[in-house]
RNA sequence: CGGGGUGUAGCUCAGCUUGGUAGAGCGCUUGCCUUGGGAGCAAGAAGUCGUCGGUUCAAUUCCGGCCACCCCGACCA
């Protein structure tokens, strides 16, 4: 049977949608923009949310819902975010349908709302609408709350789970007493997601603020964590955002501090979204489709008995049966803490045991444990234990001296593959910050800078199929908008952000001589 | 909103130039065969050819309108 997957060196693009595809996790609906999560797309983003509102709550926060329509005139009330979002909204302006027999349907034009709604690009107006109603007093504060819901934003191009109209996230919005417990708060949150994307993900992240111009519209600043794609190219996996009290003011928020004097409230919002999907597939996916770190995945250990017919067979359906009760019995602490173990016997006649292997292989199953009749002839029964991270990964990696498959015996196969889910886990981190710090140069010179920025005539898939020849880049900036705009336009590269822990020095901008801070990161971005 | 392109089976597409009412591969169903890396053979089901109109004895094919989608640009946290 042919590939079915293009090879990311053929075309990156197409191996992204490719591996969606074949790993059932997503499908372009009919409405424009807009994605149909599948059940196994839908795995990923419910542990995603498991592991994600446990750090939540245990930094203190609780979960609220607020409504999907937003008064339009509530998104005019803070300015900055009414020019951000007034181009992406959807609206909505009438509440019924004329159906009559014959006809087709249309919008009754007798119902017409007085004031549009719009459907919520992001919650912060609606949400500060009810804080005006929930604080009074400095005792009603920190407001420590968090809602999961879907958002729309019409965005003019769109790619499955990176960038679609509509997508599910989670946003958290806090109201504080005082500026400096706010930005505590702000970079709590952004350190949470930094531990989620590195802990869960196994996604290396940068951590830093955006530039004035790559903030949140109404923010003061804003916190991102950055990761690096495999075709090197930048992804903002999260933000958190230090709003000041511009939204306590556009909703008049104030509250009543202990010496009985009135102030605005102090607020933050942060958000990760499905577009953390897509950053862990173009993050660990190789050519033969899905890697799911072990943390976020459904399904971390699918076992295919093999023999001929049923009878051949039914020896090691019975160990496989006895091996998944025994992975299934481990306490919680035995594997990660908390979610248990998921194990599939895929013990279909029909297909070929090759079929079965890709199948789980491009599906991202971590572990596949094949036993058949040749070992359960043995005097001591083994199994194979398959890891999917060591698949097609050995010539990348040869001093590791990768193994495909491992002979364990089958009374110890559970802690071996216990052990292997918890390497799995360390190497797909390691091996994607090694990635990305191989990736990662610094340029002091103009020519420099534009050498790995490199703008070609016109052909953008070759452009796009250049893997492993974007970086990021670290240079000096003379801290203007103007130079931040200029770089964009002529190489197309923004300031992704400026990492807490990048090179602190000052220097000499490289594009207009004046005097730099620091030096900044540098990429193209999805 | 500008420039280009495409709408034919569940999917990817051929056929159209030169009009005569439709094909392939994959997928699906069934049977045989096969079981430690995506097998093979055979049979079968499946399409108002995007839509509306025009020309014609006859339109998937030619002409026009419309609609949808894709790519490039613009735009884009």
């Amino acid at each position: 049977m042919a590939e079915k997957i293009t090879p990311r060196l053929e075309n990156y693009p197409k191996w992204y949608l490719n591996v969606i595809q074949e790993a059932g996790l997503a499908d372009n609906s009919d409405v424009r923009g807009c994605m149909v999560i599948k059940p196994n797309g839908y795995a990923i983003w419910e542990n995603m949310q498991r592991g994600l509102d446990r750090m939540f709550k245990e930094t203190g926060h609780v979960n609220a819902y607020f409504p999907l329509f937003i008064p339009m005139s509530y998104l005019a009330k803070e300015e900055e975010m009414a020019e951000g979002f007034a181009k992406e909204c959807a609206v909505v302006t009438h509440y019924r349908l004329k159906a009559e027999k014959g006809q087709p349907l249309k919008v009754d034009p007798t119902a017409e709302l007085e004031e549009p709604l719009i459907v919520r690009p992001t919650s912060e107006t609606i949400i500060w609408k009810s804080y005006k109603s929930w604080i009074q007093s400095y005792r009603d504060l920190p407001l420590l709350i968090n809602q999961w819901a879907n958002v729309v934003r019409w965005e003019m191009r769109t790619r499955l789970f990176l960038r679609t109209a509509e997508f599910l996230w989670q946003e958290g919005h806090t109201a504080h007493a005082t500026a400096a417990e706010a930005e505590a708060e702000t970079m709590q949150m952004v350190k949470v997601y930094a531990k989620f994307a590195e802990e869960f993900m196994a996604v290396p992240v940068l951590v830093g603020p955006k530039t004035e111009g790559q903030k949140f519209p109404g923010a003061l600043y804003t916190l991102c964590i950055e990761a690096m794609m495999q075709d090197g190219k930048a992804l903002q996996a999260g933000t958190s955002h230090f709003l000041g009290q511009n939204f306590a003011k556009a909703f008049d928020v104030m509250f009543t501090t202990p010496d009985n004097k009135k102030e605005y409230a102090w607020a933050t919002s942060w958000g990760v979204s499905t577009r953390l999907i897509g950053g862990l597939i173009m993050t660990h996916s190789d050519d033969q489709g899905l890697v799911v770190p072990p943390r976020l995945a459904a399904t971390h250990v699918a076992i295919c008995p093999l023999g001929k017919t049923e009878a051949d067979r039914a020896p090691a359906l019975a160990a496989a049966q006895k091996l998944a009760a025994e992975l299934r019995a481990l306490p919680r602490e035995e594997f990660f803490g908390y979610e248990p173990i998921g194990v599939q016997i895929d013990n279909d006649l029909k297909t070929s045991p090759g079929y079965r292997f890709a199948k789980h292989e491009v599906r991202g199953v971590p572990i596949r444990v094949e036993v058949g009749p040749k070992d359960m002839e043995k005097e001591i029964p083994t199994c194979i234990v398959a890891r999917r991270d060591y698949l097609y990964q050995v010539e990348l990696e040869p001093e590791l001296n990768h193994q495909k498959k491992n002979e364990v015996p089958l009374v110890t196969s559970a802690e071996s593959i216990v052990r292997a889910l918890k390497d799995m886990q360390r190497v797909l981190f390691e091996r994607a910050k090694k990635y990305r710090d191989a990736r990662t140069v610094t340029a002091t010179t103009l020519e420099e800078f534009a050498a790995l920025f490199p703008v070609k005539g016109g052909d953008k898939d070759e452009e796009e199929t250049e893997l492993n020849k974007l970086q990021f880049v670290y240079a000096h900036w003379d801290g203007t908008r103007e130079t931040e705009d200029m770089v964009q336009k002529k190489y197309k590269a923004t300031i992704r952000c400026l990492p807490f822990d990048g090179p602190m020095e000052p220097g000499t901008c490289p594009f207009t001589g004046q005097p730099s801070a620091r030096m900044v990161l540098f990429a193209r971005a999805y």
